[in-house]
DNA sequence: CATGGCGCTATACGCAGGTATAGTCTGCTT
DNA sequence: AAGCAGACTATACCTGCGTATAGCGCCATG
């Protein structure tokens, strides 16, 4: 099971503009892109990106909704299987995941975002069911901020790079991020104890 | 013990086109933002902002130095504090927060990152030794992923607001935040055994 | 008093880059 | 054959914005 594209060769102009795009936006966000780069990229003139999308916006919101086709498949494959690799998209959105990372980080790709959320949702109302203590925020926030953190290796990808000396589209890069989420997903930070304490100390200055 | 600013009437002008880029930046991104307004938010002219930083690159730098050296006491300060504060970078960080999300994201404020790696890798080291089974990464790496996660919440505002129904800036979203983040730190995704198979696969899969 | 530095403004320059237009070539329909 | 549509190019336009320059008023200091 490769990964790669069907060689850019042969593709219609438009596609390859798209995925050029993809490229440039990813890598230097969405302002810095230019369209007469892109164009260079893809091998074509200037003219013919606008011919295809009218503006740049609207090349934008081609290739979100083209990376929303796209992942969607692998999506649902993802949250049905291990929650190793449901919650780490790093390893799994492969190209797209510097675009990914620009998009969300700007705001945009929202329904992609809104995804991860209604899986990760649907998990944990199934989880809570085989929970001892009841949970006091609703599944849908906690969903939240299970997507924002599983996301999170993907848009500061440089910073942790920085810090694992590895880049991470590399295996070793994978292998060891893989590693450290295992860790990090099998130990709590905080004990019960210390979390009701915490909560408690909230609920105090809620009442007053 | 309020955060509010003093006044940013009577502050010295370099001080408020340093505030004004602080929010133009956070606000719109540093490509966006022009220098024409926040000249004119700091209620000043064009050329006493290239006056007094030369470039909008420099503005740039002097506004993550500002926010570095006012982090800094307040760093340290939510290190020693209890971790509830200590990974709840949200809460803390107030005004600067939508700027230093932006930098984050577009691989800027390395240095902020870094040191809360740092300070991640500290307690790391301290807290493995009560801690039964031996972490197969290194504290650093482990310290790196937990400080993109404290951050995603800020980096990632926007759709997490979307998905809670309130703002983060808010009083509301401020303690459903940290009511979520409680619960998630106190209970692992993973059990033990669920994480040692699957870094069992991953050793057989290194082997081949 | 003069003189020089400094905080500050007004205005101009240059260009990068998004947008728009006009035109060419190819292939398909009637 | 005629003509139209669509893919594609070359080039022009024009605005926004970073950068640069020239100058003004004000206080210090010799």
């Amino acid at each position: 099971m490769t990964t790669t594209v069907p060689d850019p060769e042969d593709l219609t102009a438009r596609a390859r503009i798209r995925d050029a795009a993809l490229r440039h936006f990813g890598e230097h966000g969405f302002e810095r892109a230019t369209i007469r780069g892109i164009a260079e990229t893809a091998g074509v003139s200037l003219g013919l990106v606008r011919h295809h999308f009218g503006s740049k916006q609207a090349l934008r919101e081609a290739c979100d909704e083209h990376l929303m086709k796209t992942m969607h498949g692998l999506h649902e494959a993802a949250a049905t299987r291990s929650m190793g690799g449901g919650l780490n998209p790093v390893t799994a959105m492969g190209p797209y995941r510097r675009y990914l990372a620009r998009a969300l980080a700007e705001g945009w790709a929202a329904p992609f975002f809104d995804e991860m959320v209604r899986i990760g949702e649907q998990w944990l109302t199934e989880t809570d069911k085989s929970r001892p203590d009841p949970p006091d925020v609703d599944a849908r926030s906690r969903a939240a901020v299970f997507a924002a953190m599983a996301l999170s290796p993907s848009v500061l990808a440089q910073h942790i790079e920085r810090s694992l000396g590895t880049g991470l589209d590399t295996p070793e890069g994978q292998d060891k991020l893989l590693r450290v989420l295992l860790d990090v997903y099998s130990h709590p930070v905080l004990s019960l104890e210390e979390a009701a304490e915490a909560r408690a100390a909230l609920d105090r200055g809620r009442r007053s």
